[in-house]
DNA sequence: TATACCATGTAATAAGTTACATGATTTG
DNA sequence: CAAATCATGTAACTTATTACATGGTATA
């Protein structure tokens, strides 16, 4: 159900056809909770259905039309009533841990490997998330810019300082997937004495 | 498909019935991949149905019979495989972050209330990895004592070490989290001056 | 005029969730 | 003999994944 109030906080920014929302979707909030066009869509649909949005066709070309959406004031509501209510946390189910705890029965070079692809798979994620993150901080980020200039009720300053902060918990939960996969290479290393070389990096 | 690995996983420590797996299961992996009864037993039955576990009828009780599965060589093979495979990281999907992004919404007030629940959980949840980090530390999880007996390729120092790794990781984790709502009860705070006392906690 | 990209999906599948169901057995 | 718990699920639903489909529009 997340995915619902993930488009209505973008469409809170300004109205956008569904093509323009998947786009600025990918690129904002998208980061946080993932969803395929396959699933965007679709949702679209089902929150016109609902009242939470509206969506009016608009001339696109000489014989064609897209369909632009905008958030209701229950939709608002939706929202704001969204966050009013306890988060439904999601059980655990970490593949990356799954292996890490049975790694006795791997070959030492495996349980290498996998270890390293941790650390290339959260410095990467770092990378995207420390992107926005410096996009925020100097407002060159288009939707957040956009969420200031037409946000009336909420402080430039709030409204970057919360997405400040969501993308900080995330590169501290990067850095700490890095340095546990470290600290399991030298775990390997020190159960295998004579593997391969130790990892520098 | 990480269920099954799980599951194999245990029944690398010894044979078990479907019910005595399943409480196994919740007591020790299943911290790590969580699954209700409803999906472990299906799951059996198509594990013995593709060669990677057997099944025996024991009996229970004078008109009874329960289902005893041990892993095939076919399971330890399927097993040390996916050892080898890279990990598929699951997409990004976290609904506590995602509602701290547009706090600007919420009601300072409600913006707290989620955020101390952030807390309790994660302390909750670091409780019960902390627990399973003692009971591996000490040696006196069952299953972990039961596999050390019985595994008679790997260290029992091994063994262990890769079961603390992985739930360091998580402790870790949880006081990040902490630490991370509590920077975030100290900012709404610092936006909304005058609002509900100050958290101390 | 071809290529990129705009626009919007559908279909099939897989995985996981919640609620419920049923009967046998052991134990106090 | 009642209660707990052992034992094993099924059904209905929701959510998400992957792959594919189709045609219009702008631009070089």
């Amino acid at each position: 159900m997340s995915l619902r109030y993930a488009l209505l906080a973008l469409l809170t920014a300004q109205p956008m056809t569904g093509y323009d929302l998947a786009k600025a979707f990918h690129v904002s909030v998208g980061h946080v909770w993932h969803a395929p066009d396959s699933q965007i869509y679709p949702e679209l649909k089902r929150m016109v259905a609902d009242g939470v949005i509206e969506g009016e066709a608009v001339a696109w070309g000489p014989k064609s039309t897209k369909t632009r959406y905008s958030i209701s004031a229950a939709g608002i509501e939706a929202f704001t009533r969204w966050l009013d209510e306890p988060v439904e946390y999601p059980y655990d189910r970490d593949p990356a841990h799954l292996r890490a705890a049975y790694f006795e029965w791997a070959d030492p070079d495996s349980a290498r490997a996998r270890l390293r692809e941790h650390i290339v798979h959260y410095t990467e994620r770092r990378a995207q998330w420390q992107g926005q993150l410096d996009a925020i901080r100097d407002r060159t980020h288009p939707i957040l810019a956009r969420r200031i200039q037409t946000d009336t009720r909420h402080s430039a300053e709030a409204i970057a300082a919360f997405k400040e902060f969501t993308y900080e918990g995330f590169v501290e939960r990067a850095d700490q997937e890095i340095a546990w996969a470290r600290r399991g290479l030298a775990l390997v290393d020190a159960l295998q004495p004579g593997g391969a070389e130790p990892d520098r990096g």
